[in-house]
DNA sequence: TGGGGTTAT
DNA sequence: ATAACCC
């Protein structure tokens, strides 16, 4: 896609040279050798992946009928997201369906508060991606991280030892950088860029979506840079041009891991954007936001983070929810928890692991206070009911019902009046079941079975985990 | 502002 | 259990 520079006569000379000890071995303590030193300074490579207006996506492959037209999501009242021929015509993300009509009459809406479908395609694409490389991290249903670093490595050790002088970036450069090929950092980025552009292609032929990729040398900047060139495009950053990337931001808020309530704060003390953050005394943000937060943000306004790319595995919690106009009986309620639960056991039955904990949560309406009061309580799952998970049928649907209300009960002063407008139950606390008992014929069986997946590597966590018939 | 998720305190 | 963050 993008022009790449031609080398010069220097640029063929230098790099590519097979160096002494293939680059795997231990720097030589007073080595001048580029590749040797450069290879103890390596940087990391990461790559972030980020779908296009992903619920639109899936509901356009479910009926294809749909793709030419402007097509718009819709959760409750409101238009969640829609795609690229509806966001010509006006429509945003977030946008109430009130005016997204009245901005395109033609809008097209399908309901997307169930989110099965979107669910299951997300986690097609992350084992997807975790077919390249085990270090994949879900953020949300729509976008990845993936440390590709070893991979990058791997392929930087096959072009110096073939001798090949010559790489390509895939797709573009933020700020049309010029790149150096005598600067490893820059050659290691133009293979993420090409990693980056497999990707792409794996996702889109096998599963048909389209996205985005940055590639960087950090989570907060490849998030960052994924977003330069939007639909379908990818983007790699140099070193050179992250203080211009991190500076393009208008406002805090933009800079992943500086929410709502820290933007307030920095507000007050008169800090707008990241040049103001740059420049803040860290003293004063210390003590105004405590150490761990201050140092952290505070290095995020340099676009500096080492956070790790830590692998997603298998969900932490599965979790449902409804909101609506009002809900004001006890009855009501339990009406909702029994809608929610059927849906929800059977994710977790397909799923395979057993939840120990339960939690109810809800949110009482209050016309002062705009959404955030929101209240939970949680309670471990007693032993006996733990057990049926593993089986079918809704043997635990009507105790688990029961659970639910006694926790209710606990926020609500029932013989009161009250008005819900949402509720909400959540599994969490997942373990394996324990069907390896010791001595049991079963626990010898279990060990050679995952004896067995262990050594093909990648993403075996869904493989054998997920019984979806049987 | 939906219907989800995560981690830190 | 809540509060913050992410989408």
């Amino acid at each position: 896609m993008e022009p790449f520079p031609p080398p010069t006569e220097e640029d063929e000379e230098d790099w590519l040279r097979p160096q002494p000890g293939g680059g795997a071995a231990p720097p030589a303590p007073s080595g001048h050798s580029k590749s040797v030193s450069a290879r103890s300074t390596a940087c990391r490579v990461i790559a972030h992946v980020d779908l296009d207006c992903f619920y639109a996506q899936v509901e356009m492959i479910r009926n294809p009928e749909l793709r030419d037209k402007p097509l718009g999501v819709q959760q409750k009242y409101i238009v969640v997201t829609c795609n690229y021929e509806a966001r010509k015509l006006g429509v945003k993300k977030l946008m109430s369906v009130k005016d997204a009509k009245e901005k395109c009459p033609q809008l097209i809406l399908v309901n997307g508060e169930d989110l099965t479908p979107y669910r299951e395609m997300s986690y097609k694409v992350t084992e997807l991606l975790g077919e390249f490389c085990p270090l994949v991290e879900r953020l949300g249903f729509d976008e990845n991280f993936v440390d590709i670093t070893e991979i990058v490595e791997k392929r930087l050790n096959q072009l110096q030892q073939s001798g090949c002088s010559r790489v390509c970036v895939s797709g573009h450069v933020y700020n049309h950088q010029a790149i150096n090929l005598l600067d490893t950092t820059h050659v290691r980025l133009v293979i993420g860029s090409q990693i980056a552009e497999e990707f792409r292609e794996a996702i889109y032929a096998r599963l048909g979506l389209t996205g985005c990729a940055g590639v960087a040398s950090n989570k907060l900047l490849s998030k960052l840079v994924s977003g330069t060139f939007k639909p379908n495009q990818q983007t790699v950053l140099l070193p050179e041009s992250c203080q211009d990337l991190i500076r393009s931001l208008d406002h805090i808020q933009k800079v992943p891991g500086i929410g709502y309530k820290t933007t307030k704060r920095l507000e007050t003390l008169g800090v707008r954007n990241v040049c103001d953050l740059q420049a803040f005394p860290s003293a004063v943000l210390e003590k105004e936001l405590g150490v761990s937060i201050a140092q952290r943000i505070q290095k995020l306004s340099y676009g500096e983070d080492d956070s790790p790319v830590t692998p997603s595995g298998p969900p932490q919690s599965f979790s449902d929810e409804d909101s609506f106009k009002k809900c004001s009986s006890e009855v009501e309620v339990k009406e909702k928890i029994e809608e929610l639960l059927p849906n929800l056991l059977d994710r977790i039955y397909k799923d395979g692991r057993q939840p120990h904990t339960v939690r109810l949560t809800i949110r009482q309406f209050s016309s002062t206070e705009k959404w955030f009061n929101r209240e939970s309580r949680q309670c471990p799952i007693p032993p006996h009911l733990i057990q049926k998970f593993g089986k079918e049928s809704s043997s635990v649907l009507s105790p688990m019902v029961d659970i639910l209300m006694k926790l209710f009960r606990k926020m609500v002063d029932v013989d009161q009046p009250f008005h819900l407008t949402l509720v909400s139950v959540c599994f969490s606390n997942l373990k394996d079941l324990p069907s390896s008992k010791k001595g049991s014929i079963g626990f010898y069986l279990k060990q050679e079975v995952e004896g067995a997946s262990q050594g093909e590597g990648g993403a075996s966590w869904n493989q054998n985990c997920n019984r979806t018939g049987t």
